[in-house]
DNA sequence: ATGGTTTTTACTGCGTC
DNA sequence: GACGCGGTAAAAACCAT
């Protein structure tokens, strides 16, 4: 199989280099620095396996993929501008004329209808707002996909685009399992954070029969350590601390984003790699406020050995034992 | 609307480089 | 003196009812 890599012309986040994206592994990947800029993403060559030249030129038949994020799943028919038939003979002008009518009424036809065009601008507006938010090409589908639901059912009518849109997206992200937060969504739609929330339910409800769970601390930590250039060694350590605690009451109805912040914190310490609580904070987009509590939280409530296995304290011992203690590993 | 909980804001004091 | 850190009180945000 040919292998092709296809250069985009976004750029990157850390380097703003151009990126590189191998759409064999689907991954966009940073050409400099090697920063992986979305993943997962699905192969978007040709589904079909050609084991010569021959073969290959015979099974050539589609143009771009079908895809929901458009609003007639880009399948829509387009009349060529040539002026000579299949056969390669000339028009006549007579039927160049009729050409040109049908070309013109087809493009009216494709977004005749007020909810056609209505969905086709806010389908085009979930396309742009992934981008923004550089979503792999999956949750932009499920967004559309969800949209459709919504279009359907009358459920988007009277209520804002940017917040239905939102809405949409944000779900596609926690089905996906793809960590962005609401706060990242509404800066990306300019919309308000509790409308987007708000229609947030509303989707769930009108479009979702199973529970929707919600993103894991492995993901919030991952996403952390990637927004900050950071040792892979202390987010494997925060992974580590993380799945020996996390089903610890302590956290219960806490935001997991302070929560990761602080187990990355705490890993960064443990590690010698120091990064400041302002850093992570600003990165965890929490204060550093919340990160020392969750942090003091953990540590007066479990006991961080050398050898990194994670007891739980007595009574007595929780309130002997101070931060700095147990940073020099018990 | 309300009340309970969590997070943020703003500020202070301490130790270190 | 700038910086990072830990702490607190009060305001703001959030959430279930």
């Amino acid at each position: 199989m040919e292998r092709r890599n296809r250069s985009s012309q976004k750029s990157c986040p850390f380097c703003g280099k151009s990126i590189i994206g191998d759409c064999y592994r689907g991954e966009l990947i940073c050409s400099s620095c090697g920063f992986v800029v979305e993943d997962h993403n699905e192969y978007q060559g040709p589904e079909w396996k050609a084991m010569d030249l021959e073969e290959k030129q015979r099974k050539v038949r589609v143009g771009a993929p079908r895809t929901l994020s458009l609003h007639d799943n880009g399948l829509t028919t387009v009349i060529g501008t040539g002026l000579k038939d299949s056969h390669g003979i000339s028009l006549s002008p007579y039927m160049r004329m009729s050409i040109k009518k049908m070309k013109k009424w087809q493009k009216r036809i494709r977004t005749a209808s007020s909810e056609e065009r209505s969905l086709s601008a806010v389908l085009s507006k979930i396309n742009e707002i992934s981008n923004n938010l550089n979503l792999p090409k999956t949750v932009t589908e499920t967004a559309a996909h969800t949209y459709r639901i919504l279009a359907k059912k009358k459920v988007a009518k009277s209520r804002s685009i940017m917040g239905m849109a939102g809405a949409s997206i944000y779900l596609a992200c926690r089905k996906c399992r793809v960590s962005r937060s609401l706060k990242e969504v509404s800066r990306a739609t300019n919309a308000d954070k509790r409308t987007i929330a708000k229609y947030y339910r509303l989707v769930l409800k009108e479009t979702e029969k199973e529970y929707v769970p919600p993103l894991s601390l492995g993901k919030y930590i991952s996403k952390l350590v990637n927004t900050i250039k950071i040792d892979p060694k202390v987010e494997r350590l925060a992974i580590h601390l993380m799945s020996e605690i996390s089903n610890s009451k302590i956290f219960d109805g806490k935001a997991p984003a302070g929560i990761a912040a602080s187990f990355v914190y705490i890993s960064s310490m443990l590690s010698g790699a120091h990064v400041p609580q302002r850093e992570i904070a600003e990165a965890a987009e929490v204060t550093e406020v919340t990160i020392r509590n969750r942090s003091r939280e953990i540590l007066n409530n479990f006991m961080i050995r050398q050898y990194l296995k994670v007891i739980p304290k007595d009574g007595d011992e929780i309130l002997a034992d101070r931060y700095h203690k147990s940073l020099n590993l018990g």
